[in-house]
DNA sequence: TTTATTAGTTACACACGTGTTACTTTGGTG
DNA sequence: CACCAAAGTAACACGTGTGTAACTAATAAA
Protein backbone atom coordinates (compact mmCIF):
# COMPACT_ATOMS: atom_id res chain seq x y z
CA UNK A 1 0.00 0.00 0.00
CA UNK A 2 0.74 3.57 -0.42
CA UNK A 3 2.48 5.42 -3.11
CA UNK A 4 5.53 4.62 -5.37
CA UNK A 5 8.96 5.62 -3.58
CA UNK A 6 10.83 8.59 -5.43
CA UNK A 7 14.58 7.22 -4.36
CA UNK A 8 15.14 3.66 -3.35
CA UNK A 9 18.08 2.89 -0.52
CA UNK A 10 20.39 2.49 -2.90
CA UNK A 11 19.78 5.97 -5.05
CA UNK A 12 20.14 7.25 -0.64
CA UNK A 13 23.92 5.64 -0.28
CA UNK A 14 24.87 6.53 -3.89
CA UNK A 15 23.69 10.58 -3.32
CA UNK A 16 25.51 10.34 0.46
CA UNK A 17 28.76 8.92 -0.78
CA UNK A 18 29.27 11.44 -4.00
CA UNK A 19 28.01 14.41 -1.39
CA UNK A 20 30.47 13.45 1.38
CA UNK A 21 33.31 13.45 -1.01
CA UNK A 22 32.49 16.38 -3.06
CA UNK A 23 31.35 18.57 -0.11
CA UNK A 24 34.06 16.78 3.28
CA UNK A 25 31.99 16.21 6.32
CA UNK A 26 31.41 19.30 7.80
CA UNK A 27 30.04 20.62 4.03
CA UNK A 28 27.22 18.10 4.04
CA UNK A 29 24.09 19.18 4.33
CA UNK A 30 20.19 17.46 4.37
CA UNK A 31 19.37 20.69 1.58
CA UNK A 32 22.29 19.45 -0.78
CA UNK A 33 21.34 15.91 -0.09
CA UNK A 34 18.06 16.25 -1.19
CA UNK A 35 18.55 18.22 -3.96
CA UNK A 36 20.84 15.77 -5.01
CA UNK A 37 17.74 12.94 -4.65
CA UNK A 38 15.58 15.35 -6.02
CA UNK A 39 13.18 15.71 -2.96
CA UNK A 40 12.28 17.75 -0.24
CA UNK A 41 14.67 17.41 2.87
CA UNK A 42 11.83 16.46 4.82
CA UNK A 43 11.45 13.20 2.76
CA UNK A 44 14.42 11.78 3.96
CA UNK A 45 13.64 12.53 7.39
CA UNK A 46 10.99 10.53 6.99
CA UNK A 47 13.40 7.46 6.77
CA UNK A 48 15.95 8.57 9.54
CA UNK A 49 15.71 11.33 12.63
CA UNK A 50 18.61 13.07 12.00
CA UNK A 51 21.79 14.03 9.59
CA UNK A 52 24.24 11.70 12.00
CA UNK A 53 22.68 8.48 12.37
CA UNK A 54 22.05 8.50 8.72
CA UNK A 55 25.81 9.03 8.08
CA UNK A 56 26.82 6.31 10.82
CA UNK A 57 24.67 4.16 8.77
CA UNK A 58 25.95 4.71 5.49
CA UNK A 59 29.71 4.23 6.84
CA UNK A 60 28.78 0.67 8.83
CA UNK A 61 27.72 0.17 5.54
CA UNK A 62 30.83 1.22 3.81
CA UNK A 63 32.37 -0.32 6.18
CA UNK A 64 31.42 -3.66 6.06
CA UNK A 65 31.88 -3.77 2.36
CA UNK A 66 35.72 -2.52 2.34
CA UNK A 67 35.78 -5.42 5.13
CA UNK A 68 34.80 -8.03 3.30
CA UNK A 69 37.12 -6.53 -0.06
CA UNK A 70 39.79 -7.30 2.47
CA UNK A 71 39.24 -10.24 3.47
CA UNK A 72 38.54 -12.35 0.48
CA UNK A 73 42.10 -11.48 -0.14
CA UNK A 74 43.95 -14.87 -1.50
CA UNK A 75 46.44 -16.10 1.67
CA UNK A 76 48.31 -18.53 -0.19
CA UNK A 77 49.57 -16.18 -2.62
CA UNK A 78 53.26 -14.90 -2.34
CA UNK A 79 54.06 -12.24 -0.32
CA UNK A 80 54.63 -9.95 -3.39
CA UNK A 81 51.34 -11.22 -5.02
CA UNK A 82 49.84 -11.13 -1.79
CA UNK A 83 51.07 -7.50 -1.21
CA UNK A 84 50.14 -6.04 -5.09
CA UNK A 85 46.65 -7.94 -4.65
CA UNK A 86 45.97 -5.77 -1.26
CA UNK A 87 47.43 -2.69 -3.00
CA UNK A 88 44.85 -2.94 -5.77
CA UNK A 89 41.94 -3.43 -3.65
CA UNK A 90 42.80 -0.78 -1.04
CA UNK A 91 42.91 1.05 -4.26
CA UNK A 92 39.46 0.75 -4.81
CA UNK A 93 38.90 2.04 -1.45
CA UNK A 94 40.90 5.15 -1.37
CA UNK A 95 37.97 7.44 -0.62
CA UNK A 96 36.40 4.96 1.51
CA UNK A 97 39.50 5.64 3.83
CA UNK A 98 38.73 8.90 4.02
CA UNK A 99 35.54 9.07 4.61
CA UNK A 100 35.77 6.72 7.37
CA UNK A 101 38.03 8.61 8.74
CA UNK A 102 35.51 10.91 9.52
CA UNK A 103 33.31 9.17 11.51
CA UNK A 104 34.88 10.04 14.62
CA UNK A 105 34.14 13.49 14.46
CA UNK A 106 30.62 12.79 14.16
CA UNK A 107 28.40 13.97 17.34
CA UNK A 108 27.00 11.67 19.88
CA UNK A 109 23.59 13.22 19.40
CA UNK A 110 21.94 9.82 20.63
CA UNK A 111 22.99 7.05 22.50
CA UNK A 112 22.57 5.02 19.12
CA UNK A 113 24.90 6.73 17.69
CA UNK A 114 27.94 6.25 20.13
CA UNK A 115 26.80 2.92 19.53
CA UNK A 116 27.56 2.07 16.12
CA UNK A 117 30.29 4.76 16.33
CA UNK A 118 32.24 1.90 18.66
CA UNK A 119 30.84 -1.06 16.01
CA UNK A 120 32.63 1.16 13.39
CA UNK A 121 35.60 1.17 15.22
CA UNK A 122 35.62 -2.24 16.17
CA UNK A 123 35.24 -2.75 12.52
CA UNK A 124 38.32 -0.64 11.90
CA UNK A 125 40.46 -3.01 13.37
CA UNK A 126 39.01 -5.56 11.26
CA UNK A 127 40.34 -3.89 8.53
CA UNK A 128 43.54 -4.30 9.39
CA UNK A 129 44.04 -7.48 10.49
CA UNK A 130 44.59 -8.84 6.32
CA UNK A 131 47.10 -6.27 6.03
CA UNK A 132 48.55 -7.43 9.60
CA UNK A 133 48.72 -11.35 8.33
CA UNK A 134 50.33 -10.12 5.39
CA UNK A 135 53.40 -7.94 7.48
CA UNK A 136 53.40 -11.20 10.02
CA UNK A 137 54.26 -13.32 7.11
CA UNK A 138 56.75 -11.15 5.42
CA UNK A 139 58.35 -11.40 8.74
CA UNK A 140 58.39 -14.83 8.88
CA UNK A 141 59.86 -15.12 5.39
CA UNK A 142 62.41 -12.75 5.31
CA UNK A 143 61.16 -9.97 3.58
CA UNK A 144 61.14 -7.71 6.34
CA UNK A 145 62.94 -7.30 9.47
CA UNK A 146 60.87 -8.62 12.78
CA UNK A 147 62.04 -5.81 14.72
CA UNK A 148 60.47 -3.81 13.13
CA UNK A 149 57.17 -1.77 15.05
CA UNK A 150 53.81 -3.27 13.08
CA UNK A 151 51.95 -0.12 13.65
CA UNK A 152 54.92 2.07 11.90
CA UNK A 153 54.62 -0.38 8.53
CA UNK A 154 50.81 -0.02 8.64
CA UNK A 155 50.54 3.55 8.87
CA UNK A 156 53.33 3.70 5.91
CA UNK A 157 51.37 1.61 4.02
CA UNK A 158 48.16 3.41 4.56
CA UNK A 159 49.69 6.75 3.75
CA UNK A 160 51.74 5.84 0.74
CA UNK A 161 48.17 4.62 -0.66
CA UNK A 162 47.06 8.51 -0.31
CA UNK A 163 49.77 9.72 -2.90
CA UNK A 164 48.44 11.66 -5.12
CA UNK A 165 49.07 10.83 -8.78
CA UNK A 166 49.95 14.38 -9.92
CA UNK A 167 52.08 12.60 -12.61
CA UNK A 168 48.79 11.45 -14.29
CA UNK A 169 50.91 7.77 -14.60
CA UNK A 170 48.68 4.87 -15.47
CA UNK A 171 46.68 3.16 -13.14
CA UNK A 172 48.48 -0.08 -12.94
CA UNK A 173 52.36 1.21 -13.32
CA UNK A 174 50.96 3.36 -10.95
CA UNK A 175 50.45 0.94 -8.37
CA UNK A 176 53.60 -1.09 -9.20
CA UNK A 177 55.46 1.85 -8.70
CA UNK A 178 53.62 2.31 -4.95
CA UNK A 179 54.51 -1.15 -5.14
CA UNK A 180 58.25 -0.71 -5.68
CA UNK A 181 58.23 2.20 -3.02
CA UNK A 182 57.08 0.19 -0.41
CA UNK A 183 58.94 -2.80 -0.75
CA UNK A 184 62.70 -0.92 -1.63
CA UNK A 185 61.67 3.34 -0.26
CA UNK A 186 63.35 5.55 -3.10
CA UNK A 187 66.57 3.75 -3.30
CA UNK A 188 68.36 2.14 -6.28
CA UNK A 189 68.22 -1.27 -6.37
CA UNK B 1 46.75 57.96 20.72
CA UNK B 2 43.87 56.11 21.12
CA UNK B 3 43.48 53.46 23.65
CA UNK B 4 45.59 50.52 24.21
CA UNK B 5 45.18 46.64 22.36
CA UNK B 6 43.68 43.86 23.90
CA UNK B 7 45.18 41.88 21.34
CA UNK B 8 48.84 42.13 19.07
CA UNK B 9 49.06 40.90 15.48
CA UNK B 10 51.35 37.67 17.13
CA UNK B 11 48.00 36.64 19.74
CA UNK B 12 45.89 36.87 16.45
CA UNK B 13 47.91 34.74 14.82
CA UNK B 14 48.35 32.27 17.50
CA UNK B 15 44.55 32.05 18.43
CA UNK B 16 43.93 31.17 14.25
CA UNK B 17 46.64 28.93 14.65
CA UNK B 18 45.31 26.90 17.36
CA UNK B 19 41.70 27.31 16.54
CA UNK B 20 42.40 26.01 13.14
CA UNK B 21 43.86 23.23 14.13
CA UNK B 22 41.69 22.18 16.92
CA UNK B 23 38.25 22.50 14.62
CA UNK B 24 39.52 22.62 11.11
CA UNK B 25 38.51 25.17 8.46
CA UNK B 26 35.13 24.40 8.19
CA UNK B 27 34.47 24.19 11.90
CA UNK B 28 36.51 27.92 12.06
CA UNK B 29 34.44 30.39 13.35
CA UNK B 30 34.96 34.06 13.68
CA UNK B 31 33.26 33.58 17.44
CA UNK B 32 35.63 31.20 19.16
CA UNK B 33 38.42 32.75 17.26
CA UNK B 34 36.72 35.66 19.55
CA UNK B 35 36.18 33.91 22.54
CA UNK B 36 40.56 32.33 22.44
CA UNK B 37 41.16 36.42 22.48
CA UNK B 38 39.10 37.11 25.16
CA UNK B 39 37.69 39.86 22.53
CA UNK B 40 34.38 40.66 21.16
CA UNK B 41 33.60 39.12 17.44
CA UNK B 42 33.40 42.90 16.37
CA UNK B 43 36.67 43.72 17.67
CA UNK B 44 37.92 41.30 14.94
CA UNK B 45 36.20 42.85 12.26
CA UNK B 46 38.33 46.03 12.92
CA UNK B 47 40.95 44.58 11.69
CA UNK B 48 39.67 42.16 8.95
CA UNK B 49 36.91 43.08 6.56
CA UNK B 50 35.64 39.04 6.63
CA UNK B 51 36.79 35.67 7.98
CA UNK B 52 38.37 35.01 4.40
CA UNK B 53 40.51 37.66 4.33
CA UNK B 54 42.14 37.07 7.71
CA UNK B 55 42.72 32.88 6.42
CA UNK B 56 44.63 34.09 3.77
CA UNK B 57 46.74 36.21 5.36
CA UNK B 58 46.96 34.09 8.24
CA UNK B 59 48.38 31.42 5.66
CA UNK B 60 50.57 33.70 3.64
CA UNK B 61 52.35 34.38 6.95
CA UNK B 62 52.63 30.53 7.92
CA UNK B 63 53.87 29.81 4.18
CA UNK B 64 56.86 32.35 4.30
CA UNK B 65 57.81 30.93 7.47
CA UNK B 66 57.84 27.68 5.93
CA UNK B 67 59.70 28.38 2.69
CA UNK B 68 62.58 30.06 4.86
CA UNK B 69 63.19 27.19 7.32
CA UNK B 70 62.82 24.69 4.58
CA UNK B 71 65.15 26.58 2.03
CA UNK B 72 67.73 27.15 4.93
CA UNK B 73 68.91 23.76 4.41
CA UNK B 74 72.75 23.36 4.15
CA UNK B 75 73.36 21.86 0.18
CA UNK B 76 76.93 21.25 1.11
CA UNK B 77 76.27 18.44 3.57
CA UNK B 78 75.63 14.50 2.60
CA UNK B 79 72.74 13.09 0.87
CA UNK B 80 71.65 11.02 3.59
CA UNK B 81 72.30 14.04 5.96
CA UNK B 82 70.74 16.20 3.74
CA UNK B 83 67.78 14.39 3.65
CA UNK B 84 67.68 13.94 8.14
CA UNK B 85 67.97 17.74 7.91
CA UNK B 86 65.41 18.12 5.63
CA UNK B 87 62.67 15.67 7.35
CA UNK B 88 63.84 17.12 10.75
CA UNK B 89 62.24 21.26 9.79
CA UNK B 90 59.05 19.06 7.71
CA UNK B 91 58.09 17.30 11.10
CA UNK B 92 58.56 21.27 12.08
CA UNK B 93 55.84 22.12 9.76
CA UNK B 94 53.51 19.03 10.51
CA UNK B 95 50.28 20.89 11.19
CA UNK B 96 51.39 23.55 8.67
CA UNK B 97 51.32 20.86 6.28
CA UNK B 98 47.82 20.24 6.77
CA UNK B 99 46.71 23.81 7.16
CA UNK B 100 48.34 25.01 3.90
CA UNK B 101 46.43 22.12 2.18
CA UNK B 102 42.93 23.83 2.98
CA UNK B 103 43.86 27.23 0.88
CA UNK B 104 41.95 26.01 -2.15
CA UNK B 105 38.93 26.10 -0.12
CA UNK B 106 38.66 29.14 1.07
CA UNK B 107 36.22 31.06 -1.21
CA UNK B 108 36.49 33.38 -3.52
CA UNK B 109 34.38 36.26 -1.77
CA UNK B 110 36.61 39.41 -2.98
CA UNK B 111 39.27 39.64 -6.08
CA UNK B 112 41.63 40.33 -2.95
CA UNK B 113 41.35 36.66 -1.98
CA UNK B 114 41.56 35.49 -5.70
CA UNK B 115 44.69 36.91 -5.75
CA UNK B 116 46.49 35.99 -2.71
CA UNK B 117 45.11 32.55 -3.28
CA UNK B 118 47.52 32.23 -6.84
CA UNK B 119 50.16 33.90 -4.65
CA UNK B 120 49.66 30.94 -2.33
CA UNK B 121 49.93 28.23 -4.77
CA UNK B 122 53.31 30.36 -6.26
CA UNK B 123 54.94 30.10 -2.81
CA UNK B 124 53.55 26.17 -2.93
CA UNK B 125 55.90 25.29 -5.68
CA UNK B 126 58.80 27.38 -3.70
CA UNK B 127 58.26 25.08 -0.69
CA UNK B 128 59.05 21.96 -3.17
CA UNK B 129 61.90 23.16 -4.93
CA UNK B 130 64.40 22.17 -1.47
CA UNK B 131 63.08 18.62 -2.11
CA UNK B 132 63.40 18.67 -5.34
CA UNK B 133 67.03 19.57 -5.65
CA UNK B 134 67.64 16.88 -2.67
CA UNK B 135 65.84 14.62 -5.03
CA UNK B 136 68.10 15.73 -8.25
CA UNK B 137 71.07 15.52 -5.99
CA UNK B 138 70.33 11.55 -5.02
CA UNK B 139 69.54 11.00 -8.69
CA UNK B 140 73.10 12.41 -9.19
CA UNK B 141 75.04 10.44 -6.84
CA UNK B 142 73.20 7.01 -7.76
CA UNK B 143 71.34 7.09 -4.66
CA UNK B 144 67.72 7.52 -6.77
CA UNK B 145 67.15 5.93 -10.31
CA UNK B 146 67.15 8.52 -12.63
CA UNK B 147 64.37 6.99 -14.57
CA UNK B 148 62.30 7.83 -11.61
CA UNK B 149 59.47 10.28 -11.66
CA UNK B 150 60.30 12.96 -9.12
CA UNK B 151 56.42 13.91 -8.22
CA UNK B 152 56.21 10.52 -7.14
CA UNK B 153 59.14 10.57 -4.87
CA UNK B 154 57.81 14.08 -4.26
CA UNK B 155 54.06 13.18 -3.33
CA UNK B 156 55.61 10.13 -1.46
CA UNK B 157 57.71 11.68 0.75
CA UNK B 158 54.70 14.10 1.56
CA UNK B 159 52.67 11.61 2.77
CA UNK B 160 55.50 9.16 4.76
CA UNK B 161 55.58 12.79 7.16
CA UNK B 162 52.41 12.49 7.77
CA UNK B 163 52.96 8.63 8.93
CA UNK B 164 50.60 9.26 12.53
CA UNK B 165 53.24 7.81 15.27
CA UNK B 166 50.61 5.18 16.79
CA UNK B 167 53.36 3.56 18.48
CA UNK B 168 54.68 6.24 20.79
CA UNK B 169 57.97 6.07 19.20
CA UNK B 170 60.16 9.08 20.76
CA UNK B 171 60.38 11.98 18.05
CA UNK B 172 64.16 11.16 17.41
CA UNK B 173 63.59 7.53 16.64
CA UNK B 174 60.45 8.23 15.12
CA UNK B 175 62.68 10.32 12.72
CA UNK B 176 65.09 7.62 12.00
CA UNK B 177 62.72 4.91 11.16
CA UNK B 178 60.84 7.66 8.59
CA UNK B 179 63.83 8.21 6.69
CA UNK B 180 64.47 4.30 6.70
CA UNK B 181 61.25 4.01 5.42
CA UNK B 182 61.40 6.90 2.49
CA UNK B 183 65.71 4.92 1.79
CA UNK B 184 64.68 1.60 1.68
CA UNK B 185 60.85 1.07 2.29
CA UNK B 186 59.80 -2.38 4.21
CA UNK B 187 62.36 -4.31 3.24
CA UNK B 188 64.96 -6.15 5.15
CA UNK B 189 68.33 -4.71 4.45
C1' DT C 1 40.56 69.41 31.12
C1' DT C 2 39.00 69.19 26.75
C1' DT C 3 39.24 66.84 22.48
C1' DA C 4 40.59 63.80 18.73
C1' DT C 5 41.55 59.15 17.73
C1' DT C 6 41.70 54.52 18.02
C1' DA C 7 39.90 50.03 20.27
C1' DG C 8 36.24 47.68 21.69
C1' DT C 9 31.13 46.37 22.65
C1' DT C 10 26.18 45.77 21.94
C1' DA C 11 22.56 45.04 19.11
C1' DC C 12 20.73 44.41 14.65
C1' DA C 13 19.63 42.34 9.97
C1' DC C 14 20.29 38.65 7.22
C1' DA C 15 21.35 33.96 5.63
C1' DC C 16 21.34 29.14 6.20
C1' DG C 17 21.10 24.76 8.69
C1' DT C 18 18.15 21.45 11.54
C1' DG C 19 14.11 18.96 12.80
C1' DT C 20 8.89 18.97 13.32
C1' DT C 21 4.01 19.57 12.18
C1' DA C 22 0.12 19.96 9.43
C1' DC C 23 -1.23 19.19 5.01
C1' DT C 24 -1.39 16.95 0.15
C1' DT C 25 -0.56 13.20 -3.19
C1' DT C 26 -0.85 8.63 -4.74
C1' DG C 27 -1.69 3.90 -4.97
C1' DG C 28 -3.69 -0.53 -3.33
C1' DT C 29 -7.82 -2.84 -1.02
C1' DG C 30 -12.52 -3.83 0.53
C1' DC D 1 -15.89 4.16 -5.49
C1' DA D 2 -14.41 5.09 -0.88
C1' DC D 3 -10.83 5.24 2.17
C1' DC D 4 -6.60 4.05 4.32
C1' DA D 5 -1.72 4.11 4.63
C1' DA D 6 2.71 5.21 2.95
C1' DA D 7 5.43 8.98 0.66
C1' DG D 8 6.09 13.48 -0.08
C1' DT D 9 5.79 18.80 0.56
C1' DA D 10 5.45 23.47 2.56
C1' DA D 11 6.01 26.14 6.27
C1' DC D 12 7.39 27.00 10.88
C1' DA D 13 10.42 27.54 15.12
C1' DC D 14 14.78 27.60 16.57
C1' DG D 15 19.77 27.88 16.68
C1' DT D 16 24.02 29.65 14.93
C1' DG D 17 26.98 31.99 11.79
C1' DT D 18 28.23 36.51 9.25
C1' DG D 19 29.01 41.35 8.74
C1' DT D 20 27.58 46.25 10.07
C1' DA D 21 26.20 50.47 12.56
C1' DA D 22 25.63 53.11 16.52
C1' DC D 23 27.50 53.63 20.81
C1' DT D 24 31.13 53.55 24.72
C1' DA D 25 35.95 53.46 26.72
C1' DA D 26 40.59 54.71 27.03
C1' DT D 27 44.59 57.36 26.04
C1' DA D 28 47.71 60.97 24.11
C1' DA D 29 48.06 65.70 22.51
C1' DA D 30 46.58 70.52 22.70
Amino acid sequence: MGRDKKFSTHDLWQATHELIVETGYQGFTMSLLAAKLHVSRAAIYKHYPNKEELLIDFMVEKMRYSVTLLSEIDFTQSFEHQLRDLLERMFQLKDLHQILGMASTIEDVSPVITEKKQVLSAMHHELYTPLNQLITKGKEQGFIDPARNNFLLLGFIFQTIDIPNHAGLPLDTFIAEIQALILHGISNK
